[in-house]
Order: structure tokens, then sequence, then C-alpha cells
RNA sequence: GCGCCUGUAGCUUAGCGGAAGAGCAUCGGACUCCGGAUCCGAAAGCAGGGGUUCAAUUCCCCUCAGGCGCUCCA
């Protein structure tokens, strides 16, 4: 149990023993301002209704009973009931960090339960760009946070390699492999011009030579998305992105889910206009939705059922998309095909993610695969660095725009939050070297006195990393990221503040060794919460 | 036109029913010392208008502003 479920017990049995009519459990929240303790309730307000007494005088009553074993100090301020934790409790809380190291951060909230998260799953059509970083990070890092919570998490990316886009590829690849040769292909409307179909097109003549001049533009499509799926992965490894697995459209096909799935919702379509409609204005879409067109070849929205249908087929628990922005209006047009199937569309979670503007400065930068003019995800990396990268991609909540200005990053690098957060681990390992080296040996904790730690600023620095395993919990609850950097950079101010005002290592040995462990344990949980967002965490910089 | 998301300090943004928080930029300070990539301080904010509530930045409605989506594209 986390110090604050301790105390969250506790509040409730005295509410509980005191107005046993009252139905409410109470909440504690962690408190910011020092002035107001380490937590605060403000139970009294809900109980002050049913009670038909002021909420001041039911936080003085419950301030009053509470206070006692872990909790040093209570007091009610305006009707909210201001908590202290003990020193004795605090303390011990560094014990039980030495002992879990980088477990501490795990809890069981999750039960096991399979959960897959589906997320990238851009089309193999052109590089990366930062839109797609963003939900790379954001994935990846959601899936770290749910399996250190308990869940079983696989990672899948959905590869749309056939259909529409597929063809344009193929034909705009195959366009400028004949140009090589001085031979015209009229080139599509909806091509794709980036740099990187030329250097493809180079590719296949450097491999095939002309032998490719009779291949046709389906040979074309396959190989450069081949290509193109190598690159990208080959920049979500760069990212320190992780997958488990990769799923092909194609397959579907393959394996004939696709007819399977038409076969099985002909009951619940029609013809019109020459086309095969799936009637999900039913439900909660918008409007009905096509299958097959009028020229017979089934839609992406038929292949993408089928893949979600699949997915449900796998025993999963819970099943995460992470989409753009940009796709929101395909959310109940998925969920209302998934009723007619039978699957259960609340077990299906779909996060949206605002999209990312990318600045230079002032300027904006273009990021359309179409017009092929843009920055790639690869050029971010090699000017801000994977750690910085993720790191701003990581620090906004999903629903908020993002805006990340490369020169920005660059020109502050050395004041950057990132730097800021891994200062703060640098910093903590360079003190235990320096103890080392004073001759100051490091002495486990339950062999310390860490009575010795009453410095107010070392009961906020305890407080803070107390509440590290809720801020995961949270995360998980809530699947947001965001929380990690914010909690991490707060954590900074704090350590740094302590570290300005007192000393470590000093004369006084006994009062060095409780130190060194307080040192210890804060490194513990700045590697933890840096390791769960993917960024390294320095013994020097 | 309809739908979804977003308007918090000069800029980038946390908080999302209870007591407005950071970073950058600006200005002013700090340590003969364990890493100055640090610390302390100042100034500055909930787009506007109505509700609901003991309590609204937070929930509801309207207005205004920005983004995205409304394909037999994916």
């Amino acid at each position: 149990m986390t110090i604050k479920e301790e105390v969250e017990t506790r509040l409730a049995e005295v509410i509980k023993a005191r107005y046993p009519e009252n139905p409410i459990f109470p909440q504690i929240e962690p408190e910011k301002n020092p002035a107001y303790g380490d937590l605060s309730s403000n139970i009294a307000f809900g109980l002050a209704k049913i009670l038909n007494n002021p909420p001041q005088v039911l936080a003085a009553e419950i301030a009053e009973a509470i206070s006692g074993g872990i909790i040093e100090k209570a007091e009610a301020v305006r009707g909210f009931v201001n908590i202290w934790v003990s020193q004795e409790r605090l303390c011990a809380l560094l014990p039980e960090i030495e002992e879990n190291k980088d477990n501490f951060c795990r809890s069981n909230f999750g039960e096991g339960k399979k959960v897959l998260l589906e997320f990238v799953s851009a089309n193999p059509t052109g590089p990366l760009h930062i839109g797609h970083g963003r939900g790379a990070v954001y994935g990846d890092v959601l899936g770290n946070i749910l399996s250190a919570s308990g869940f079983l998490v696989e990672r899948e990316y959905y590869v749309n390699d056939t259909g529409n886009q597929i063809e344009t590829l193929g034909k705009s690849v195959k366009c400028r492999y004949l140009e090589l040769y001085g031979e015209r292909l009229e080139f599509p409307e909806n091509g794709y011009n980036g740099e990187y179909i030329a250097e493809i097109a180079k590719k296949i003549r450097d491999e095939e030579g002309e032998g490719a001049k009779e291949k046709d533009i389906a040979y074309f499509g396959r190989l450069a998305s081949e290509i193109l799926l190598c690159q990208i992965q080959k920049t979500l490894s760069d990212s320190s992105v992780n997958f488990s697995s990769f799923f092909y459209e194609s397959s579907l096909y393959e394996r004939g889910e696709v007819e399977r799935l038409l076969s099985d919702l002909s009951a619940f379509a029609y013809k019109k206009d020459g086309a095969l409609w799936l009637a999900t204005n039913k439900f909660s879409d918008e409007k009905d939705r096509v299958l097959v067109r009028e020229d017979n070849r089934p839609t992406y929205y038929v292949a993408d059922l089928a893949y979600h249908r699949n997915k449900f087929g796998r025993g999963y628990e819970r099943l995460i998309n992470l989409w753009g922005t940009d796709h929101h209006g395909y959310v109940e047009r998925i969920k209302s095909g998934l009723k007619f199937l039978g699957c259960d569309p609340e077990r299906l979670n779909i996060i949206l993610y605002q999209l990312v503007t990318l600045k230079r400065g002032k300027e904006l930068v273009s990021m359309s695969t179409r017009k092929g003019e843009f920055i790639t995800l690869d050029d971010v990396l090699r000017e801000v660095g994977k750690d910085a990268t993720r790191f701003f991609l990581l620090m906004r909540k999903s629903d908020a725009h993002l805006e990340f200005d490369l020169e920005l990053a660059k020109k502050e690098s050395s004041e950057n939050p990132v730097y800021y957060v891994q200062y703060l681990h640098a910093r903590c390992s360079s003190i235990l070297r320096e103890a080392e080296q004073r001759g100051i040996p490091f002495i486990s904790a339950d062999k310390a006195n860490l009575l010795l730690l009453k410095e107010l600023e070392e009961h906020r620095l305890m407080a803070k990393i107390s509440l590290f395993p809720e801020e995961i919990k949270e995360a998980a609850k809530l699947y947001q990221p965001h929380r990690i950097p914010l909690y991490l950079m707060e954590l900074a101010g704090i350590f740094h503040n302590y570290y300005h005002h007192h000393r470590i290592l000093s004369e006084d040995r006994e009062l060095s060794h409780a130190r060194l462990i307080l040192i210890n344990c804060v490194k513990a949980v700045v590697k933890n919460g840096l390791s769960l967002l993917g960024i390294s965490a320095p013994e020097k910089m």
C-alpha cells in the first residue's frame, strides 16, 4: 500500500466511525502548496450537506480525530483537511525503494489483463513525420506505463500494404523509374512527389537495371512499400519505439477474412447505385457506408473491420487504438460496424491525439506527404536528438495541440526541461561518486539512522517520491503519459532546492549516510521515470 | 452548414467541481563549498456572456476565435 492509500484508509475509518450515515468515500489529493501539507481532503464539504453542519466545523473534528500514527499533523483550513505525513512513515519509504529499485513504479492495477495497443500504423507510402512521431512516442510510453501497471500489453502496427494508395505509390515510383531511362509515363494526379520516390526508383534501377521496365504497377507498389516500411522501422527503432508485431492488411485478404466478413455482413448490407452498403446509420454512425465499390473492389473500411474482428478474436480484454485527430470521423463508423459483428465496441478504446505543428522559429514547416517538401521525423531526431524529441512530444496531453519549435528545442538545449531532469540524475550520481572518493561508505537503509532526515526540504522530497507510484497508476488509468515528464520536472525542482540549501556530505558521518540514502532513492525514482519515457538517464553529462 | 477538439501570464503550457502551478523571455539577487545544465526573488493569467452549485478555470447553454473531419481516399 502506498502512503497515500494508507492515509486514505485511515481517513475512511475515522469517517465511518464518526459519521456512519455518510455514504461518500473520502478522496485525498496530493497537495502542491507546502503550506497546506502533503495531502489534503475536501471530505468536509460533502459531509456538510448530509449532516447539515458547516464544513469548517466538520473539518476541525476530522483533523482532530485523524491525527496520530502515520499522520503527524492535520489542520482544518477553510473546510479542507490538510495532512502532514509523519517523518517515521516517510523515512520507512527509503528502504522500500532501495529494495524495489527499478520496480518501484510497478503495481498490479491491471491484474494481468491482456491489452492490445495499436499505434502509428502509418501507410508505407512515405517517411514518418513529426505527427507520426507523437503517436509513436505516446503509444510506446503508454505501453510502458500499462506494462508497469500490471497489464499484459502487446504493441501492434497495422500496415496498409494494399489498396489505392499503394497503387498510387507504385505509379509514382514506376514513373520516376522510367524517367531514368528517358521514358515518360503520365504522373498520377495525386501521386507522391517527394525526393524519396526518386531515390527508390534509383535503387530499383541499381538493383534490377532495365529488367523492371516490364513489371506492372503492383510490382512497383509492393516493392516500394516494402522499402518504405523498412525505413519506417529504422526510424522507429532510432526513436526507441518498440512493437511486438506488424499486422499486414494484405494478410486479411490472403486468409479470406475479408470475404468471410462480407458474407457475415450480407444480412445487414444492401445494394444502392451499384455499390454494396452497410446500414451503419442504424447505430451511432452519421450515415451508411460503402463496403464494396461499384467496380467490385472492397473499401478500406471492410478490411479495417476485418482487422478489428481479428483483434477481438485474439482474446484481449481491451483494445486500444491511437489515432491522429484527423481520423475522428472514423470512430463511430468502426464502432457501428463492430456491432453488426457482435463485438462489443465498449472494449475498444480509441484515443485521439491532436496534430503537431512543426515550426522553425516563427516559420511553419510543411508536413504534407503528397507534396514532398517536408521535414521527416529522422530530420528532427538528427537535429534535436532522441531524448529531447521524445520529451517534447510527451510533455503535452494528447488532446492539446502540440507546437514543436525546432529552433527553440535546439537553441535552449542547455536549459530545456529534458536536461533539467537528466541533470538531476547526473547530479545524484555525481554525489554518490564523490562520497565514495571521500571514503564515505554507502550503507544500506536499514542500518542508517534515517530519522536524521528532518529538514523541511527532506520532508518535501520524500513526500514527492512517495507519490511516484500514484502518478504512474493515474497515468495508466487515464492514458496520460504526459504526467510523467511533469512529475519529473517538479521532482527536479524540489531536489535542486534541497541540494542548494543543505550539504549532503559533511563531517557528520551519520547524517551523511542518511542523506546519501535519500539521494540514492531520488536517483532510482528518476531513473525509473526516464526509463518509462524511453529517455536515457546519464551518470555524467 | 453539421460534428469533434482547443482558447489559462508576452510565448509554450499544467490543473478540469473545492486554496490559480511551471518552463522560456524580462528584471533583480545567491554559494571560497557535494557539478552554475543550479538556486532565491519580482512582474504578469483562466476568450466573452448567461446558467447549475455551498463552491465553476473546471459541468451545461450561447457568442467569438483557431484546428481537424464531413469520399464508392486511406
